[in-house]
RNA sequence: GGUGGGAUGUCCGAGUGGUUAAAGGAGACAGGCUGUAAACCUGUUGGCUCUGCCUACGUUGGUUCGAAUCCAACUCCCACCA
């Protein structure tokens, strides 16, 4: 095993937050020498079914703790998700059913596994041990003050704003830090908006007479917008299970500013500034693809890329559409709406704009014959594509 | 429990009896430019059998030739007081 200082230092690489100065180098020691796997511990509540970029940035630096020889806990938090985490939020979290929290979590563990190796995963749920008594949760709740939780940013701001927040809301944290004296961790990584929470586990940890974590907080990474952070909830984000064309084309997408976070995040390496930006936003493209399908699949999804915008062919393998004809004259905004799932009137506006076309040919008419469409390919905007089939 | 304020389209937010499918902004989408970047210009942004029709301003009912706008009840939210 490393050095325990050099170790440290560079699980610490591009982390945010390393609390307490120390603590991490002190815990690698410790276990050094006691000859025992450290405990890393990652909460993630199941709200929504798939991991994205976003997701990553911590995963792969529990990966690294992986590689180091340590324990990866990774805890599916099916009972937080329905308490629903406040950080960076203006609004109360809708409530999610168990149904679904379930399946997302069987979705997101599956998911993690890309990133983690699953041979030094423990895999928990929190509802093991927080569908507690009322006694056992009144005890967890004499130990923080309302005033420390009021200090997080967003409750202060929300309650200043007098945007409500739900008791529930304000047990959250309570919730989250508790589960680190469930599992007994030694360090906690979280994105910075975790931060409050995860100092509160130290709190609770040294409440409880045992050892208090490390804390490790990592940058968030900007959605494909830029600005806001990744999520899916708002529709900036990039899953990892996504075909190969769609997440190429995504980061393609990205802003040129968020690319050094992108590379730094995601790779750990650095954009080659040698080279011009499409060119770094393309290698970066492709690592990205290949990091979460392969080599093979990054290759033809840059072809693929370059087929749709580059010489603005149509793509290769096209799904058909399959229309019935019957003789009459074809609605092509009820097509179109059938076709895409859009309303009629956004077809209509669509292809009053010049947006749709029929083998590359603008489209001016909102009714043709049947025999003018079979077999042609429907574009509609610049990426969404259907070949034609009467039947 | 008392008093006062509020609920408008994806979001924010104007609008206090008629020309309001509802100002403005944001976002989104489409077209131009381009590197599916940014910036910028233009257009669109409830639905439909689309030069017209239907549905919409918390819910229900009422006044009126006519209501998002007035009245009543109800639901929910916020603030202050207790």
């Amino acid at each position: 095993m490393a050095d325990p200082a050099q170790l440290a230092a560079q699980l610490e690489r591009n982390a945010v937050d390393a609390l307490p100065a120390g603590a991490l180098e002190a815990k690698l020691k410790a276990a050094a020498e006691a000859g025992r796997p450290l405990r890393v511990k990652l909460g993630i509540d199941p709200t929504a079914p798939d991991i994205h970029l976003g997701h990553t940035v911590v995963l792969t630096k529990l990966r690294e703790f992986q590689d180091a020889g340590h324990t990866v806990v990774l805890i599916l938090g099916d009972y937080t998700a329905r308490v629903g985490d406040p950080s960076g939020r203006s609004k109360t979290r809708p409530e999610l059913s168990a149904e679904e929290i379930d399946a997302n979590a069987e979705t997101f563990q599956e998911q993690a596994f890309k990133v983690l190796d699953a041979d030094r995963v423990e895999v928990r749920r929190n509802s093991e041990w927080l569908d507690m008594s009322m006694m056992d949760l009144f005890k967890l709740m004499r130990i923080p003050t309302v005033a420390q939780l009021l200090e997080r940013e967003d409750f202060s701001k929300r309650y200043s704003e007098g945007t409500p927040i739900a008791l529930l809301e304000l047990l959250y944290p309570v919730l989250q830090a508790y589960d680190s004296v469930a599992i007994k961790a030694d360090v906690e990584l979280g994105g910075t908006d975790q931060k409050f929470n995860l100092l509160l586990g130290r709190e609770f940890q040294n409440a409880h007479g045992m050892g208090q974590q490390a804390v490790l907080t990592m940058p968030i990474l900007p959605g494909t917008d830029g600005v806001r952070r990744m999520g899916k909830s708002l529709g900036n984000h990039i899953g990892v299970t996504e075909p190969p064309e769609e997440i190429f084309g995504k980061v393609m997408s990205i802003p040129d500013d968020v690319m050094p976070q992108y590379y730094d995040l995601l790779l750990g390496a650095e954009p080659d500034s040698a080279q011009p930006p499409v060119q770094q936003k393309r290698a970066l493209a492709r690592a990205i693809v290949a990091r979460f399908h392969s080599e093979a699949d990054a290759e033809a999804a840059e072809a693929h890329f370059d087929r749709l915008f580059k010489s603005h062919d149509t793509p290769e393998d096209l799904e058909d559409f399959d229309f019935s004809a019957n003789g009459e004259d074809v609605h092509v905004p009820g097509l179109l709406a059938d076709a895409f799932g859009m309303s009629r009137s956004e077809s209509r506006r669509l292809i009053e704009q010049g947006g749709v076309s029929l083998d590359g040919e603008a489209l001016n008419t909102l009714d043709l014959p049947a025999s003018e469409l079979d077999g042609k390919v429907l574009k509609v905007g610049k990426r969404r594509f259907k070949r034609l089939r009467a039947s």
